[in-house]
DNA sequence: TAACTAATTGCAATACTGTTGCACTAGCTT
DNA sequence: AAGCTAGTGCAACAGTATTGCAATTAGTTA
């Protein structure tokens, strides 16, 4: 597991043992989750501690953030090389049967032409739709 | 304005004189705007009223909604031959600078390609930039 | 017009997610 | 060991969304 540590430290996180711990589910998870679901995951770790653990990582771009409209934010992991720029935007998915939120990292996000005098620094994009499982 | 009452009993919306108002102000507005922000345009209507009409107005197609990622859902009217099916799906563009969030109707979402067995039903494409007010 | 019915509205309470203050702890440094 | 700093847990709170229920309004019928 000294795979994990070394990921963190590349990015400047001091690797706690919570912090393992997070990382490992978002691994193990391969998908975009909300701290909910994290939680869920352990037995008697406190939600602050994930949300601030989720903070530090995404300051860090170990992680980055969804916003579906389920209401709640999603994290998944980056890329090895990712800088969270606009390179490194993507398509995520959400699964209109299972909520499932998965991260299409193959798909950049289309940059449209804007009206004039509007500028581009992000996006959010997702696709609504049903996944290749519940098809 | 027997416009506007007109424009909602096309949608089969009881023309109510709260629902009026929040049209108006929707109309007014000409971008997308966050509950809380309905609120404040008047003194002494409930939350929940509004929060109901606006179910209503959306259940109909008089409106839409966008989740920009600020925390709070923005609404928008819809144009008179809107269905809210693929074909109306527009980019919607937060300003960082001032918060406010933009219909673009005139772009369209892009659709991008899906791994296999993946469908696209709906989507939610937010651009974030500076608008051309706060250039 | 009075009575009846159904839809709409207002009030109050609640749920859910996100966020912060503060005290305690663990781990590192001197 | 003492001191320092970052990290953690607990508890409380904030903001938005949502619902139950009672009061009101509007529309319909007798």
């Amino acid at each position: 597991m000294k795979e994990i540590e070394k990921k963190l430290q590349f990015r400047n996180i001091k690797p706690t043992s919570m912090r393992l711990l997070v990382y490992k589910v978002l691994k193990k998870k391969q998908k975009a989750i909300s701290l909910y679901e994290i939680e869920q995951e352990f037995d008697n770790v406190d939600r602050s501690t994930i949300f601030r653990t989720l903070k530090t990582f995404q300051t860090k771009y170990l992680i980055h953030s969804v916003d579906d409209g389920t209401g709640a934010v999603k994290y998944a992991l980056c890329d090895d090389d990712c800088t969270c720029s606009l390179n490194d935007l993507h398509v995520h998915f959400l699964c209109n049967k299972c909520g499932q939120t998965f991260c299409f990292k193959e798909v950049p996000v289309p940059i449209p032409k804007l009206p004039e005098d509007f500028s581009f620094e992000s996006a959010n994009f997702v696709v609504k739709g049903i996944c290749s499982t519940c098809k």
